[in-house]
DNA sequence: ATCAGATAGTGGGATATACAACAAAATAAT
DNA sequence: ATTATTTTGTTGTATATCCCACTATCTGAT
C-alpha cells in the first residue's frame, strides 16, 4: 500500500472525503461566489452526512463567517444595516418613505451629497431603485454599495474610518468635500428643534455642515419621532435648510420656526 | 370610468397591510442589502401568511429576480465577486501564510498604505488580529472594515467606487494618496515577471504605483502561482520593490532578475 | 501497535417548510 | 349594489430539516 500518502497529500483521505478544514474552506468560497448555500447541496458535494454539513456551517456561523439559515447558509451581510427584527424597524416604513420622497427630488445628470445615517440608506437604497443617472459624493459605505449596485455613480469621501457607523469622518473628510460644488445635499440628524438640526455624533456635525455649505439645494431627511429632540452638536441654523423631508408634518413651535426660515416641508407620502 | 380614483392611491389597506406589489418590492429592496431572507422573517415583518410569503417569492424567482432557496430567498448570483475563481480560491492557505508574514513586518507606531485585493485583505486580517498599534491609509473597504474592528487607525482614501472590488480608484485616489508619505506600503498584484509587477483591473495600476512612491519600505505580496504571468498595466520594475513576499520562492529568470534589483525575498512559513 | 481525542455517521422524535386544494376576503369592473 | 377576479388565509399532509444522544471511525501521538 501507499505509505508516502501522509505527508503529500494530507487533504484528501484515502476514499477522496475531504477534511474539515477544507470542507469549510470550501463552503466559504462556496459563499464567495454564490450568496446562499443548502444544505442538501454541500451534502452531495462533499459526499457526507447532513449532519457534519450542519456543523461545519454552525462552527462557521460561530465564527462570524457565515449567516445560518433554515436548510443552508449564506454570505454574512456586509458593513451593518438594521436587522428586520431590532427596535429600529418600527419606523423604518417611515423612514422609507422619506428616502423615497427625497429620491423623487434628483434629476437625471446631478451631482449630490449623501451624509450617513439610517435614513439616508433608504434613500439610496430608492435612488438606486430609481436608476437616476446622477453623481453621488458619500462618507458612508452603507450608502456608497447600496448605491454602487444601481446606476448612479458613487465618489466617496476619505477620512478616519468609524467602524461603529461605518462611515468617514475627520478633516480629511471635510477638506474633501470642500473642493467639490454640488447640486443638492441630503443630511439627517439625531434630532431637529427650532434652533436647528443636531447630532450625538460629535465628527458626524461638521461633515453635515461642510455638506450643507456646498450644495444649492440643502435637504434634511428626518424622522418625525425625532422632533423636538436635541442632539450634543448643532449642525446648523434652519435657515440654513432649504426643505425638510418628514414622515408627518410638525406642529407648534418647530412648524412655526420652519415657516418664519422659509424652509419648505415636504412629507412624505403614506404609501 | 371610474378607474383613476382607486390608482396607486394607498399601498396599505385599512389595517396596515401592504399590497402584493409593494411586499414583492420590498423584498427585492432588502435584498439588495441582505444576500438572504427568510420565509419566517417575512411573515412578522409583513404580517402575512407564510402561503403569502411563499407565493411572493415563487413569482419573483419565476421572473429570475432571486433565487429559491428552501426557507427563503436569496440574491440572484451577481457577479459581486466575480474577481475570485475557484483556482485561485483554492490558494487561500497559501495567501493567508503571505499575509501573516507580511503583517509581522509591522512595527508599532508606522504608518502603512494597504492596496485592494484578496492578499491584502488576508493581511489585513492578520494584522488586526495581532493589534499592531499603527495606522493604515487604503482605498479597500473590506481591508478598511477588517482593520476598523481592531487596534490600527484607518483612513479610507476617497475616489470612484468600484463595487466588484469593493474599493475606491481614479485621480481622487491617487491625489490623495500623494499628500502622505508613510513608512510602509503593502501591495498586491496579478502577476509578476522580470520586468516587474502588473495589474488586469484598470486604475488599480496607478494605485500601487502612487502608493510605491509614497512609502519608505515597499513590499509586494503576491501568490507563486501569478509567477510568469503579466496583467494588462505594468505597476512598475522590480527596483521598486524592496521585497516581495510570497508563498514559495521563485525560480529561473524571475529569480536572477529579483537578485539582480536587489529586491529581498521573503517565503511565507509553510505553517 | 495502542490509546485518547477528534471527527463523522446513525437513528429517532420534534419542528419547520412545501405543496395542493379549497375557503374567505379584498379588490376591480360593470 | 352586484358580480367577477384577484389575492390571501386555512387546512391537511408530505417532505425536509433540526437537534440530541450515541456509536463508529479516523487521526495523531506515545
Amino acid at each position: 500500500m501507499a505509505q508516502a500518502k501522509t505527508r503529500l497529500k494530507m487533504a484528501e483521505n484515502g476514499r477522496g472525503r475531504l477534511k474539515k478544514r477544507e470542507r469549510r474552506r470550501l463552503i466559504l468560497l462556496e459563499l464567495k461566489l454564490r450568496p446562499h448555500v443548502r444544505i442538501s447541496e454541500l451534502v452531495r458535494h462533499f459526499n457526507v452526512s447532513a449532519e457534519t454539513v450542519r456543523r461545519d456551517l454552525d462552527a462557521l456561523a460561530d465564527d462570524g463567517l457565515i449567516d445560518r439559515a433554515h436548510g443552508g447558509a449564506s454570505a454574512p451581510a456586509q458593513g451593518h444595516y438594521p436587522s428586520l427584527d431590532e427596535r429600529a424597524y418600527a419606523r423604518i416604513a417611515e423612514r422609507e418613505r422619506i428616502g423615497r420622497r427625497a429620491a423623487g427630488l434628483v434629476q437625471d445628470g446631478e451631482t449630490l451629497m449623501i451624509d450617513s445615517g439610517s435614513t439616508t440608506i433608504q434613500m439610496a437604497r430608492a435612488l438606486a431603485w430609481l436608476g437616476t443617472q446622477c453623481t453621488v459624493i458619500t462618507n458612508s459605505i452603507p450608502v456608497a454599495m447600496t448605491i454602487g449596485h444601481g446606476a448612479p455613480e458613487v465618489i466617496l469621501c476619505p477620512g478616519e474610518y468609524l467602524p461603529a457607523e461605518s462611515a468617514t469622518v475627520g478633516t480629511e473628510t471635510l477638506e474633501f468635500l470642500e473642493r467639490f460644488n454640488v447640486d443638492r445635499c441630503v443630511i439627517g440628524a439625531s434630532g431637529l428643534t427650532a434652533s436647528g438640526p443636531s447630532e450625538t455624533v460629535r465628527g458626524f456635525a461638521a461633515v453635515k455642515r461642510v455638506m450643507l455649505q456646498r450644495a444649492t439645494n440643502r435637504h434634511l431627511l428626518i424622522d418625525s419621532q425625532k422632533f423636538g429632540h436635541k442632539g450634543l452638536a448643532n449642525v446648523g441654523e434652519l435657515a440654513d435648510l432649504q426643505s425638510v423631508v418628514v414622515d408627518a408634518k410638525p406642529k407648534g413651535d418647530l412648524l412655526s420656526a420652519l415657516d418664519g426660515a422659509d424652509v419648505d416641508i415636504l412629507v412624505a407620502d403614506p404609501a
